[in-house]
DNA sequence: GCAATACTTAAGTGAATGCTTCAACATTCA
DNA sequence: TGAATGTTGAAGCATTCACTTAAGTATTGC
C-alpha cells in the first residue's frame, strides 16, 4: 500500500511514533480517532484540559505521522493514518519474534546437551551451538 | 498538578511499556536482550555512555516489565519479558483494526448513498450514518 | 587480607515535556 | 456589519528526563 507520495527522508519516525504513544493523553486521541475523523474541538471535548494543550498534543501525534490533518474553512479535520502506527507495532513484533526464535535454539541446544530432559529429541541431528 | 484524574486510570502497564520503548537508547539495549541475556555491563558495552545510565535506563525497562533480572553472586542477568511487549503491540494492533473496520463501513455507507457520482445531494441521508 | 570486578546509590544539571493563560486570526452566520 | 465559532501562537512555569560525577557495597580471585 502506496502512501504519502513525498517519499521523504524521515529523521526517526519509530522514534517519534512510540514518543508519541507513549503520553495516555495522546493515546487516548488516537483512540478517538480510531473510530473516525473528528474536528480539533471535537477531539479536545472529552478531555480535562485547555484546548491549548490538546493542540499540543495534536502537534506530536501529526509530526509522528500516526495523525494527519486537512483544514476546510475553518475546521481542521484530523484523522488517523494507520501506516504509521504499523512501523511501531513491527518492530515490537520483531523483538518479539526474535527473543523467541532464540528461545528455540535454546530449546534445541538444551535437547542436545542434556537429554535426559528431552523426551523425544534425541534423534535430532547434531547442530552447531546456539550463540549465547 | 494533578493528571486528569477522570474516569479512565489506566492502571498503567501500557503506559510504561510504551514509555520505556520511546526512548532509543532503550530500544537499543531491547535489541540487544533480543538476541539474549546479558549481564549489566555487557549490556553496558555498545554504549556511549556510563554504567550509571545504562542502569538507569534498566530502571525504566524492569519497571515497565519489558525486561526482568536476577542477581547471581555480583552479576546481574538481565533478560527480555515478551509478555510485556505484547501489551504495546495488541494495542496498537487493536487501534489499527478499528480503523480499518471503520473505514470498511464508511465504503459501504458511500456505496449506498453514492452509487454513481456524489456531485449533488448527497446532504440528504435517508439511511443512518455509521457511527462517525 | 587486598585488590580487582560488578554493580548500586545519591546528588546535580541542562534540556525537554505537559500544561497554563492571554492574545491574535480567519471563517461563518444573523 | 459585527458577533460567534474554530483554530493558532507565544510566553511562562513546574515537573520529568537523560544524562553526569562521585561515592558507596558486595563478590571474586590471588
Amino acid at each position: 500500500m502506496l502512501q504519502h507520495s513525498t517519499a521523504t527522508i524521515e529523521p526517526a519516525p519509530l522514534d517519534r511514533v512510540l514518543q508519541a504513544l507513549a503520553d495516555p493523553t495522546r493515546r487516548r486521541m488516537v483512540e478517538v480517532l480510531s473510530e473516525g475523523p473528528v474536528s480539533v474541538s471535537e477531539l479536545a471535548k472529552p478531555f480535562d484540559m485547555t484546548l491549548s494543550a490538546i493542540v499540543q498534543h495534536l502537534a506530536v501525534l501529526e509530526s509522528s505521522g500516526v495523525v494527519r490533518s486537512e483544514k476546510v474553512g475553518r475546521v481542521r479535520t484530523c484523522r488517523l493514518d494507520p501506516a504509521a502506527l504499523d512501523t511501531a507495532e513491527q518492530w515490537v513484533h520483531q523483538r518479539r519474534a526474535e527473543w523467541e526464535r532464540r528461545f528455540d535454539r535454546l530449546d534445541q541446544f538444551l535437547a542436545r546437551t542434556a537429554p535426559a530432559a528431552a523426551e523425544q529429541d534425541a534423534s535430532k541431528s547434531p547442530k552447531k551451538e546456539p550463540s549465547p
